[in-house]
DNA sequence: GTCAAATACGAAGCATGCTTCGTAATTCAA
DNA sequence: TTGAATTACGAAGCATGCTTCGTATTTGAC
């Protein structure tokens, strides 16, 4: 057998360390990046979720919850619910379409265009802050290589190039 | 004024395309590393994170759910949330320490020992196919910028050093 | 024009993830 | 030894995230 000696126990496979799998390691990163986002913009309850949604409604002006779920690479039901809460909160319209009453047409309103500046500063420092361990230079790689990898394994309806 | 000429509507931040923020970028990789994961390892009903806990399990032989909780650095009510469902399968005992009968020291099945062995191959591949579009030489690159990124952000209650 | 396909939602259900609050059991210091 | 801190859980509540199923509306092929 080219097992490693068994273990206090019985035989198992040679343990993978977590701390070695790729998966785990991401899971590690999102949730660092949320506390570190929370940390810094917690006073303004905004969610990093939440952030993007504002981000990519300022970019689109109006948009129906389908295209914005595409934007932000999320499910259009866990879009929808987060676009509830931020409409319960006076930070976006949610209209129905008079040319289509299908489709919900959603825009920012004033008070979510005033926030979304208001937390900008912090949101960016978060963002950046989650890659703090790394040089300058490493960050830049680390970026290059995310995105390599989102590239690679498209959403399934990414509209996509609207931020690029 | 250093700001960009408006664009059609209204004046805004310049943004700050979603594209190039760690971020997001940490929640597409999680996003497409639970999908590979899925696809991988759909067949055996398990999931990423139920594939940590039988691992942890694993080396652990018996641990109570707090020191679980800590192996795989997540909160305390969200790992008993997964023992319960994995007991629930049969693949974890979850008894009553007898000596300490606040605690309940968790341990894996036959059928859970089983489950594992089985999956394996396929999660350690599910693993490696989410860091694919990388070289083997940048793929050991991001694993050990990311393992430099956790060590610099410990959660609040990590046992750790278990694994490494 | 009409009817099938496509589209945009909504509801429901499950699995993470977190926080806060409350309870039971244990420990340890005075 | 007794009573306060600590510890391990559980319950409840909110926010993601996903899937599947059903409904309303629009589009487009014929």
């Amino acid at each position: 057998m080219r097992q490693a000696k068994t273990r206090r126990g019985g035989s198992r496979h040679r343990p993978w360390p977590l701390s070695q799998r790729p998966g785990y390691l991401i899971r590690r990163l999102h949730q660092i990046h949320v506390a570190l986002f929370q940390e810094a913009c917690g006073a303004f309850e905004v969610t990093p979720l939440q952030y993007s949604l504002l981000s990519a409604l300022a970019v689109r002006e109006t948009a129906d919850q389908t295209t914005l779920a595409a934007d932000i690479a999320l499910d259009r039901t866990t879009t929808t619910g987060a676009l509830k809460r931020l409409a319960a909160r006076n930070l976006v319209e949610r209209a129905v379409n008079k040319d289509d009453r299908r489709a919900r047409l959603c825009r920012l309103t004033p008070a979510g265009a005033a926030l979304l500046v208001k937390i900008e500063g912090a949101a960016r420092r978060a963002h950046r802050a989650t890659l703090g361990d790394l040089s300058e230079r490493e960050q830049a790689q680390f970026i290059e290589m995310m995105q390599r990898i989102v590239a690679g394994n498209p959403s399934r309806d990414s509209a996509a190039a609207l931020f690029d």
